[in-house]
DNA sequence: TGTGAATTTAATGTCAGACAATTAAAGTCC
DNA sequence: GGACTTTAATTGTCTGACATTAAATTCACA
């Protein structure tokens, strides 16, 4: 593992790049000890902060962790599903909050990635799936439930939903999807009347998952999709007129 | 911002923390310029090298980028999607090469969310992604091909099939599922009558995607999964039967 | 007055050396 | 043999300094 001390990136960052394509790449191994910062800052020929910068970096991504010690140092992490998760999870909400994606276009895409949950799930959910989904409609039911929580139930509603499939893989890849919709969620006011439409939607998905029929899952999904788009779209048209009658005003 | 000297994690950790959910929570935007690194040592009462371990957490995940010079430090980085797009490939690919995840649990995920694209790629594909998916297809029938290549002209003819739904969300989900994929299909040997039969279902893909029958691209997906799951069942058997072999031959 | 080169300045990047804190293992005493 | 102490190795943190970079400013000169 060699770096060149001539060219143009930051040396923390070569050597942190040096040491993750040594991982990725297989030459070190789950649970590996690296050598220690001394011994690393003697091999790449550069100071321990240096060292020290580079390994945060890894860190940062959980591809490392460090213990303290006389047998401590940096080992290769396993870079387990929970962890995996929040890296998702965050990565996809500042994704949509920086950069402006319409609601529409999350909304499509989360829908379409759950559609692709529906077969599974309906074929495979367990009694744990089905309980935890009814529990969550349930606790929509309740009267004095704030909008957010009850977009945090909307959103454990789903993770049921996806988790029923039976495939880590596929739960992975979409929380970032599901969670990430929750802050564009937020913004939206529910009415008692739109809640009540949501809630019947649930119920209908959970009727379909428990007679594991895949096609009824799926319409739900797309009727549920249909709803809160409109639902969307009736609120940030509303917000549109609000803003443009108060601009009037202030001239 | 503030932090607890005393309490478990380390200090970059924690100012990192705090300053991610400064970003995360919108009280510091995009392109807003962060205090200088001596006035955040001052800030956070640590010494300068501790905020730089902290700051370098950040630009690991993208969230911040450093500028040298007089008017230079660090900014609070707009997450592009290229950006995001990698991140997702090197979770998803650690992820699945960590964990032991089965070849058949991974490929149903992928497919499952491939067959999510559907619909929207054959109702929106332009010109571009179909002429992509042919030009990988005609790629796939050159003689001499080593696997590899293969494997990633593969991955790019799946790579526009996505694309074609033209939502960048969907696009930015998919890449580490489909990219991820890659590493576990280069240890499948392709033989020749392997590649005709999976590029007579590419053919089949692309013909539906250049018809628009959003159905018939599920059934093609779904007919080339099955011939993946095929294919690298009777690999993996034919691997396992001749460490058997050896194994006896040892004793 | 305008322009281009030289200087200043403010920031990050890097280094060296030191000390504190932590933890496991080796050693020691009863 | 077990409990306690010591030791050694390693990360975590600090201080202070210098190098490098790039924008802003100054200033000479046409």
């Amino acid at each position: 593992m060699k770096i060149d001390p001539t060219k143009p990136a930051d040396l923390s960052a070569q050597i942190a790049t040096a040491i993750r394509d040594a991982i990725v790449g297989g030459r070190l191994i789950v649970d590996q000890r690296l050598p220690s910062e001394a011994e690393l800052a003697e091999q790449f020929e550069v100071s321990r902060p240096t060292v020290r910068e580079a390994l945060k970096r890894l860190a940062a991504q959980s591809l490392i962790r460090t213990q303290r010690g006389a047998t401590g140092g940096a080992f290769v992490n396993r870079l387990s599903f929970p962890d995996a998760y929040d890296q998702q999870i965050t990565t996809s909400t500042l994704l949509l909050s920086m950069n402006a994606v319409s609601f529409e276009t999350a909304c499509e895409a989360r829908y379409a990635l759950e559609r692709a949950c529906a077969p599974l799930t309906a074929q495979r959910r367990t009694a744990d799936h089905l309980a935890t989904m009814r529990a969550e409609i349930h606790r929509q039911t309740q009267p004095g439930l704030t909008d957010e929580a009850f977009c945090a139930s909307d959103v454990a509603f789903h993770r049921a939903l996806v988790d029923g499939a039976g495939n880590p893989v596929l739960s992975y890849q979409l929380a970032g999807a599901v969670e990430a919709m929750q802050p564009l969620m937020n913004m939206i006011t529910f009415t008692a009347r739109d809640r009540a439409r949501i809630i019947a939607l649930h119920q209908d998905i959970a009727n379909a998952v428990e007679a594991q029929d895949g096609a009824a899952v799926t319409d739900g999904l797309s009727a549920l999709e249909a709803e809160t788009q409109g639902l969307a779209e009736s609120v940030f048209a509303a917000r549109a007129a609000r803003n443009i009658g108060k601009a009037d005003a202030a001239t």
